[in-house]
DNA sequence: TAACTATGTCGCAAATATACGACATATTAC
DNA sequence: GTAATATGTCGTATATTTGCGACATAGTTA
């Protein structure tokens, strides 16, 4: 991009963005969804369950974490994480905002000068 | 990534991911918005109206459009975009399914022996 | 036909994301 | 203390994204 435009457009729209990203690959995805149907937080056993190596489900743990989707608490040797379920619950009702206003408007009614 | 292992997920992982990386840029936020407030299809105003050149706008319009979730007529000498609302309603179910389950699981509940 | 305008395409440069091996640190177990 | 294990950090290689100028194409108008 030789440099992110991201600074020119609304905090709202940006914000959208910025967890969209977190969504934006298949492995955080699958990390959210394990931490949701285990009950227990697990911790390295994570990278065994995902078909990448240690290093990389690290790395997306930290960028899950980073946006504070998730949480993850030092236990002795081991680290449980967990998912920040208030933060979900808020971005949830984002993501229903947006789309519920993306899908309100007419969209190129029979009436307009458009027809898609 | 030295090399995307996009297939080693869930259809479904793939499937969200996918969708997200469409939103995960505040450009693109910004295009579905704009296409939703604008009861007229419009074409390349979408460029003139965002802090971008018309090329990279351009580039985002066609990320869109390849994942059908927004569509382009000709009409003439301008285009009309237009959004795809069946496919968004779709779409917002899967991320209603998705954030669902995610925030139903009790997430490390005061009985687990981790606690976050 | 010729100038004009709106779109679309190409190629390049810089930034970022993805993936991993090798090493560092810290806690447990002996 | 030492070995073993779990987690975290660093550097690096490659792929992808972002952004844009320059050019190509196609419809409009005079």
């Amino acid at each position: 991009m030789t440099y992110a435009k991201t600074a020119a457009f609304t905090a709202d729209q940006q914000q959208l963005a910025r967890v969209a990203k977190a969504l934006a690959h298949p492995a955080r995805v699958a990390i959210i969804q394990l931490l949701a149907s285990k009950h227990t937080c697990i911790s390295g056993d994570i990278a065994a369950e995902l078909p990448l190596s240690r290093t990389t489900v690290f790395q997306h743990l930290q960028e899950l974490k980073a946006l504070d989707l998730i949480r993850g608490e030092i236990d002795g040797l081991t680290v449980c994480y967990c998912l920040n379920t208030e933060l979900l619950l808020q971005v949830q009702q984002q993501f229903t905002s947006f789309f519920t206003a993306a899908t309100a408007g007419a969209a190129c009614g029979p009436d307009d000068s458009c027809m898609c």
